[in-house]
DNA sequence: CCTTGTTGTTATCGACTGATAACTAGCGTC
DNA sequence: GACGCTAGTTATCAGTCGATAACAACAAGG
């Protein structure tokens, strides 16, 4: 357990995986630096000195989260480009449920404007990306944002993921996302 | 522009709009209690007084803005009662866009967890509450649901409401909602 | 008009929190 | 094996923010 030395380049990114953990579980605002730092191993001013600013290591920590969702699709669309297919890899990116809430911290933080920004043209690109990949309507592509959002929403509540909370109206309601009337 | 004074009463309600406002534009973290009682007219202290706590004044908006919801769709429902109808109620809320936009910021204070109980607990009863109120099938209304989440997202994103933030996939994925398949 | 209860304010604390500055220490290299 | 570069720390500031306490002002009743 001694001190290992690593790179910057390193060491941002043992950052990012906690900036991750910690934005996913309260937020940009409800988010402390610190604690980032803790969670990374190292001291808070390191942080800063790394990523300039904590609104910058929030638009790091939202593009790397969107990246990864984008590279999720992409490998289920090499193996089948269907939007069920891409469906199904949502169980592959909720095992880490802050993935995906990360994303909704972003737009809840889109009252400033260089996050509002940031988050408008990632989302966009997720839309663009699902209906290149998949070659679906506009509408099927939308119902399929649609429940990703209600997906996204209810692992923010923490009905969804490992050890979620119990709630019967949660389990109805993805019972009832197994079976669609179609696809 | 005298000073009128207020029942107690009639001041919390005040406060309790100003604080839809306040929290609608930067969540529960990233609101100001002083903010909240500029908007109301008010000190800060006597905010505090009033809700005892910042989190108790969240959730108390919180509250409040999904009893707005509930009888809006219990309105819409009275006129018809389909989910078509409940559906247009949400242009009927949209206007106030922050409406919506508190409870998102609800979810995202998940991990506090009286906000986290409340914000399950309203969010079943509004999807108990669709269901009954239309009769439709447990997919049509988790569909339902899930197009308010996605509608509920883009109002935090800015690219509904007054005056939007000009955005193509968002025109785009708009008018793929006017024409879905069926319904 | 004076008392009393309720509305509301000003003053202020104490903890927190992002950021800066100045210093320390490991590692390669000539 | 001193030098220099980059990784990382400790110390600390300056501004914020929720909350408390003490006080002020207004209205109603006797």
């Amino acid at each position: 357990m001694t001190k290992t030395r690593l790179t910057a380049a390193e060491r941002s990114e043992e950052v990012l995986q906690a900036a991750v953990v910690a934005f996913g579980a309260n937020g940009y605002a409800g988010t402390k630096t610190d604690e980032i730092a803790r969670l990374a191993g190292v001291s808070q001013p390191y942080v800063i000195r790394l990523f300039g600013t904590k609104q910058q290591l929030f638009l790091a920590t939202t593009n790397r989260v969107c990246d990864q969702i984008e590279s999720a699709f992409r490998r289920a669309a090499d193996r089948e480009a269907t939007l069920a297919s891409l469906g199904e890899s949502y169980n592959e990116l909720m095992p880490e449920r802050e993935l995906l809430v990360v994303l909704l911290h972003g737009f809840a933080a889109s009252s400033d404007p260089a996050i509002g920004e940031t988050v408008r043209e990632r989302f966009g690109r997720i839309h663009k990306t699902v209906g290149e990949l998949t070659g679906a309507t506009p509408e099927e592509v939308t119902r399929f944002m649609a429940t990703g959002m209600l997906l996204t929403v209810m692992a923010a509540m923490q009905v969804t993921g490992k050890n979620p909370i119990a709630c019967e109206w949660a389990t109805e309601l993805l019972s009832s996302l197994g079976n669609p009337d179609e696809d």
